[in-house]
DNA sequence: TTGCTAATCGGACTACCAGTCCGTATCTTA
DNA sequence: TAAGATACGGACTGGTAGTCCGATTAGCAA
């Protein structure tokens, strides 16, 4: 059956009202299920059938942002989309991930941050992230070590991690970048392609 | 002025039976500051006076286990000690971190996972394990990059990521630790000197 | 031993927040 | 337009970190 109406209305006045309060606050921990709720004009309760929870609220914005990314990915030009050798793709990957974050880092904090229990290596877009990189990772690095080194390389893009360097002085975005991929570089190997290790 | 014997005795409970706790809990996180002041025989005031808050509780309690670790890391016998080439201690002292954290696995996640505002990231041994591998890194990568480098190497022992992995099927500590090795060793490039070991 | 004072004790109390509940209001469809 | 299904909202619950302050006790001096 259909959404009512004035129930995909709230649903879209609360995001709308999430997506402003998670970005503009200093500190994304600290915006509470009320806020949202007046902000977005509506009842605690509503609020809470819409999403179930903080974690749900929140994997929804995340979700809505991320679409372009993951269209770019599962069928966009080069050199996200597929038909690019692994590890160009990989580095590719990569580096969007780190810019995505960046890009969104308020709502990915508070995302990354929530989710105790079922932490956010459990989280959907971690778990297609790994699967993607373990397939890449396949062909250069073989069956065995690739499960590992994708969780390696994911490692890098916490938000927590990237925040924390972008907070020191001499840090900018594209020096962290670049330092990213000079690492991510040397656990994929040379660039001549070697057969298996 | 010295700290009373009262005050001395209390500390001592409390951090034996905070102990016990966390160690005993399924879910460390779910051990409250009330069931550590119950479990110690001591009132929930004496327990925030002594720590200042949960997160320094949690110091206090990985401090003590950790002193171990740390003496033989500033003066201890290689390959852990001074006067080893700094890739083979870089190794070691990798190994031994995440050697230390699963064994410590329950503690170490509530800390990990406890400290939000000042993530763990700004804690007195994560600062002090980066200072250490920075330094170390300098050698092999070069200023400019030793400081990333070292903060890539110890994304690696994130005590969530440990136990995710661990939780799978197929891994076993033992192989875990040699994975780890593994990418290490191919951040920190090729080994200089002559093959084998 | 006795008495004094400052440090310490303990548990009731506050503040805060995620998530629930249920009587009322609104939408949908026939 | 009326009936039933769905959604609404905000008061309420449960649970936890951290505070407060009158009662207690250690440490010390006489």
């Amino acid at each position: 059956m259909r959404e009512r109406a004035d129930a995909a209305r709230n649903r879209q006045a609360i995001l709308a009202a999430a997506s402003t309060l998670f970005d503009t606050a200093d500190d994304p921990l600290k915006v509470t299920m009320d806020d949202v709720a007046a902000a977005a004009g509506v009842g605690k309760g509503t609020l809470f059938r819409r999403f179930g929870d903080r974690a749900g609220l929140l994997q929804a914005l995340f979700d809505t942002r991320i679409d372009g990314l993951r269209a770019a990915i599962v069928d966009g030009p080069p050199p996200l989309g597929p038909g690019v050798p692994p590890r160009e793709r990989l580095l590719a990957l990569l580096d969007a991930m780190v810019q995505f974050k960046l890009d969104n880092r308020r709502l990915t904090r508070a995302l990354e941050q929530t989710s105790e229990r079922a932490s956010f290596l459990e989280s959907p877009s971690y778990l297609l992230a790994h699967a993607l990189f373990t397939d890449l990772l396949t062909d250069l690095t073989g069956r065995e070590r690739a499960a590992w080194t994708a969780h390696a390389l994911l490692s890098f893009t916490r938000i927590d991690l990237l925040e924390r360097l972008l907070a020191d002085q001499p840090w900018t975005p594209e020096r962290l970048r670049q330092e990213i991929q000079d690492v991510a570089a040397g656990i994929l190997g040379p660039a001549q392609d070697q057969a298996g290790r």
